[in-house]
DNA sequence: AGATTGCTCCAATGGATATTAGATTGTTAT
DNA sequence: ATAACAATCTAATATCCATTGGAGCAATCT
């Protein structure tokens, strides 16, 4: 018995390191940013809004779980997540923290109560109509994520950009927007703006680790 | 800008909560454990080899984290998972941890090495041979357990008993012994005893929780 | 070559966490 | 009523972790 209480100890060790890998939050939005495509350290630091130092910590203890890997690049040290079954991880906890924790569900009604939001379930029909062309499906990250992976027949214009390059979207047509995820802002800020200009802007709360859709190195 | 980072640290704080449950051994052991239906803290303390105070004091953490439920009855505390996505993400967090740590995968190897196994996919196979008598499925596991919840067509013996009551099965069938998952190790010992006493016997790595069967309260 | 940039390592700090002991509450058994 | 038991709470300790500053290393730029 006593043999068998070490082997097990020794088990649940090894998946506590999964766990201690996703207690911190600011390790959770690496994760999250990493699923969008890879990244250098410095990259991250500025879009997760902290000092490089820090930034560098959380990976170092994300690495040493296995969840990502790095590669040196000139100067550069890129990091992406191991494979996709980091991102569906990442997806997995953060639904069942929307199951469980009430306090969760309320800051999200919070922060997307205003724009209008596409149901999740409806991909299928998302697919269909924006290969018709009946909608056009934006994706306001960053180019290098859009490169990255993209939802299928998306077009990009980043965030920054789209008040100066409004003149590419069709008027007559609804315009799906997406971002990183649920939680991220940049497609509620965009349906905004297209809002203002007169456009019919819908926010897609889903995002490529949502849809499965790993990114390319 | 400031507005929205605000909001996404309540998030990602929020999403780190659950992590923050999982991210300590014994508290994984307390899920996996309640995943088999639902226990006192007595019994848990036991059965996770650990005090009683430690027990309480990690169950008030997954309670803190809504990921178990309690409920008075006499003189016990009776905890139980919240639901079934709780089981679920026991098993999601297990297997993205067995598919990035070599060191889980070596300790999972020199645990189960000496009895044959059934390879985890054919289930639907084994639940038809199970239905036609040609195996018989045995849950190793306490009683209550098998009480709370149990595989299809499978017959209880737990293991303490099983020595006594080896007369129970039919030498003829292939025996497939159960218990908790993949990290109990009762049938293995039950496999082990079994093919002592000239059984064909093997061992199926899974549980209830691995196949989604919900404990009845 | 010298300066700059991107990144990591080391050490130090404060704050959180795991664990145990002691006392306390509520429930059942005698 | 008293004793025994299940469980929790509080307090105390040791340990771990997050964060920051300083130093160092390697690649790039001028």
């Amino acid at each position: 018995m006593n043999d068998s209480r070490r082997i097990k100890d020794l088990l649940y060790e090894q998946v506590a390191r999964i766990g201690k890998a996703a207690c911190s939050p600011k390790r959770l939005e690496l994760i999250e940013l990493l699923c969008q495509g890879e990244k250098t350290v410095d990259t991250l630091a500025r879009e997760a809004a902290m000092s490089m130092k820090l930034a560098s910590a959380h990976l170092r203890e994300l690495r040493g779980a296995r969840l990502v890997e790095t590669e040196k690049r000139g100067k550069y040290v890129v990091y992406r997540i191991a494979n996709r079954a980091v991102a569906d991880f990442w997806v997995a906890i953060r639904s069942l923290a929307e199951d469980r924790l009430v306090e969760l569900r309320l800051v999200i009604e919070q922060m997307v109560s205003h724009p209008k939001e596409l149901a999740p379930q409806d991909r299928d029909s998302l697919v269909k109509m924006a290969r018709k062309g009946d909608v056009v499906v934006l994706d306001v990250r960053p180019s290098d994520e859009f490169l990255a992976a993209h939802l299928p027949f998306a077009r990009s214009i980043p965030l920054d950009e789209l008040k100066l390059r409004l003149s590419e979207l069709p008027k007559g047509k609804t315009v799906v927007a997406y971002c990183r995820g649920p939680y991220c802002l940049m497609a509620r800020d965009a349906v905004e703006l297209l809002r203002k200009k007169g456009y019919d802007a819908l926010r897609l709360p889903e995002g490529v680790a949502e849809w499965g859709i790993a990114p390319v190195r």
